[in-house]
DNA sequence: ATGAAAGCGCTAACAT
DNA sequence: ATGTTAGCGCTTTCAT
C-alpha cells in the first residue's frame, strides 16, 4: 500500500492543474467534458479520497453538527436523534454527541466547540444557555433550540404546544366522565414542567372542574417518583379517578401504585401519560398518552439549522409541531360509586 | 467583535515566535517560566482558542470517534453510548453518531470516514464488516467491535458470554421447579441470536430437561413478535410453565400474551427476559432478566480503543464482561398440578 | 530556550 | 475552460 493519493498526484497524471482537479471532483460544473471524465477516471484508479482536514481548514467548515442533551442515556431523545440524523446525513453532515450531564463546564465546552469551528452548528436541547464562554456572534444562525424552550434568546425554537396537549388530554378524560382528575408534575421550575402544569390548570378551569391543591403532586420524571406521587394521591380522603402525568415513566409508576393496592387500571383508575415513549405501547396495559412527534422535531430542527447554515433562511421564528393524544388501554370511564374497589 | 486571535497574534504581542507560543500553549514543557506565563496571559486576554482544523491537518488527527450502530433509535445502545462518551470525553475525544440502518452503502461510508481521516477510530456494533470500501491498513488499531461479534477478524471484541448468561437464567428457572421451559429466539442466523439459542439448548441439556422443538419459537426482537411467539407456545397441547426470551421487549410481548388469555404472571407463567433494558424494572410486573452491563461495555470498548490509538496497547484479545441475572417479579415456582406432585 | 522556515492538502481569487 | 498563486493556522524539524 502506497500513501494516499492527493489532488496533486491526480493533476500530474492527468496533465492538468490541481485547481482543475479540485473543480472536477467537487462537481462545480466548470470543467469541460473530456477533461472531466479523464480526471474522474484517474481519481478512481488511484483510489483518491479527499483529505477532510485540509478541506475543513480551507473552507472553514467541518460538516458536523453538535447535538446537545442533558443526558445521553435518556431514551426520549432517540427519535429526535434519528430524525435529525436522517436529514443531516442526506446533506452530508455528521452528528456529534454532546452530553452535558447538567455540568456548566460541559455546557460551555460544547459552545466553545462551536466557536472553535469544531462544529458548524448545534441543536440545543438542554433548555439553557451556558455561562462563561464566548458565544459566536452569529449564534442565531448556528444554534437551533429544540424540545425545551429558552427564554429571551433570539434563536429558532422547535417545540410542541404543551398547553394545548394538556387540554386535549383532560378533555378526553372529561369526555369519559371523569371529574376528579389529578396531575403528577415534573420538577418545577423547569420550563417544560411549568408549561405542562399551566396547561393542566388551564384545562381544568376551562372544563369547570374543581382542582384541590392536593391533586397536584410533583415528581422528577422517574417512575419511582411517579409511584410515590400516586401513592399520595390515592391516600387522599377523596382520591381522583384519573391521573394525568407529565411523562410516561411517572405514568408507569402510577400504574404500579394502583396495582399495589389492588386497583385495576383502567377500571378503577385511569392513567394518562405524556411523550408516547418507547414501550408505552408495549406496556400492559398499553398506556394512553400524548404523543410527541420526536422524529418530526428532530427533522424540523435539523432542516432549519441547515437552512441557517446555508443562508437560505435566516429567520428565527419558532416552529410548533403538533401533538396528538393516543388512546390505548389505561383510560376508561370512572368506576361507579362504591365504597370498595370491585375486583 | 474582532476576528479570532491566532498564534501569530499572540507571538507578535508577546515578542516571541509562533513556535514558542505553540509550545507554551500545548504544554510541552519546553518553554522557560517567565515566557510561559507571559504567553498564557496574553492568550487569555485575546481569548485565544486554537483552530482545530488547522491542528487536525497538521497532526493528522481529528480527536473524534465513530460509534456505529444499526439503528440509532434503539434504546439498547444508550448506556453503551453513555459509557463510551464518558471515557472519550475525559480524553478529549468527541463521538460521532453513525447509523447504518443496515444499508451497505452507509456501512461502507463510515469505514471510508475512518480511512479519510474524518475520525481517528471506530466502535463497531453492527456485527458485520462492510463490503466495497478501502479498509485502513492499521484497522486493528482503529476499530474495536462491541456487543455483536464478527467472525474471522483480528479486532478487539468487547462482548458478554451469551451462553453462560442463558445457563444462569435456566438454572434459576429450574431451581424454582420449572421443567417445561420454552425459548423465544431472536432472528436467526444473527450471531447474537444464534449464541443465545445455543446457550439455551446447552443449559436445558445440562439440566437434563426435555426440549421439544416446538418449545423454540422465533421472533425478531419486537414486542409484537414476542407476543405472537408466546401465543404459539401457549396454544401448544402441553404448554410451558416458563418462557425465556432473547430480549426484554419480546418478554413484554409474552406477558401481554399471557394476560390476554387470563394467565397471571408469574403465578401461572414465569417470564425471563434478556438485556435489563430501561423499563424492565418499571414494568408491572417488574421483569426478571439477564443484565448486560452496557455502561461497562461502552467504557471498556472505548478504553481499549484509546489504548490502541495511543499505541499503549496493540493487543486485540477479546474482553468478556460478566452478565448477572436480576430476579424481579415475573418468575415464581410453576403452578401446582393436581396429578403432578412437586416441591 | 527560542526562532526560522517549511509544509500538511486543499480551494479560491485572480488571471488568461 | 484552465492555470497561477497564495494561503487557511497550526506544528515541527532543524538550526542557533
Amino acid at each position: 500500500m502506497n500513501k494516499r493519493a492527493k489532488i496533486k498526484d491526480i493533476a500530474l497524471k492527468a496533465g492538468v492543474s490541481p485547481t482543475t482537479v479540485s473543480r472536477a471532483l467537487s462537481g462545480t460544473g466548470l470543467v469541460a467534458e473530456p477533461t472531466l471524465s479523464h480526471i474522474r477516471a484517474i481519481a478512481e484508479t488511484l483510489h483518491y479520497r479527499p483529505n477532510i482536514s485540509a478541506r475543513n481548514l480551507r473552507t472553514q467548515k467541518t460538516m458536523s453538527i453538535l447535538v446537545v442533551v442533558r443526558d445521553i442515556g435518556n431514551p426520549f431523545y432517540l427519535d429526535i436523534f434519528k430524525g435529525a440524523e436522517s436529514i443531516a446525513h442526506d446533506a452530508g453532515y455528521s452528528l456529534l454527541m454532546a452530553n452535558t450531564e447538567d455540568d456548566p463546564k460541559r455546557e460551555a465546552d460544547y459552545f466553545n466547540m462551536l466557536s472553535d469551528g469544531r462544529a458548524d452548528g448545534m441543536i440545543l436541547m438542554t433548555g439553557k444557555m451556558p455561562l462563561d464562554c464566548d458565544l459566536p456572534h452569529d449564534i442565531s444562525q448556528k444554534v437551533v433550540v429544540a424540545l425545551e424552550m429558552i427564554d429571551n434568546v433570539d434563536l429558532t425554537h422547535v417545540v410542541i404546544d404543551n398547553e394545548y396537549a394538556s387540554i386535549e388530554a383532560i378533555d378526553h378524560l372529561v369526555s369519559l366522565g371523569h371529574q376528579k382528575i389529578a396531575y403528577i408534575a415534573g420538577p418545577i421550575p423547569e420550563g417544560m414542567s411549568v408549561r405542562r402544569l399551566a396547561g393542566f390548570r388551564h384545562a381544568m378551569m376551562a372544563d369547570g372542574l374543581k382542582l384541590p391543591e392536593a391533586y397536584i403532586q410533583q415528581g422528577n420524571f422517574s417512575y419511582q417518583s411517579g409511584e410515590r406521587a400516586a401513592d399520595r394521591l390515592l391516600d387522599l380522603p377523596d382520591p381522583p379517578t384519573a391521573i394525568y402525568t407529565a411523562n410516561d415513566e411517572m405514568a408507569f409508576g402510577a400504574i404500579r401504585a394502583a396495582k399495589k393496592r389492588g386497583l385495576s387500571v383502567p377500571e378503577d383508575l385511569s392513567i394518562f401519560g405524556f411523550d408516547d415513549t418507547y414501550l408505552a405501547e408495549a406496556f400492559v396495559p398499553a398506556l394512553t398518552t400524548v404523543r410527541q412527534p420526536c422524529l418530526e422535531i428532530g427533522r424540523r430542527a435539523m432542516t432549519r439549522l441547515l437552512a441557517h447554515l446555508s443562508g437560505d433562511n435566516p429567520d428565527t421564528d419558532s416552529i410548533v409541531v403538533p401533538t396528538e393524544i393516543v388512546i390505548r388501554e389505561t383510560t376508561a370511564p370512572p368506576p361507579q360509586k362504591t365504597y370498595h374497589p370491585s375486583s
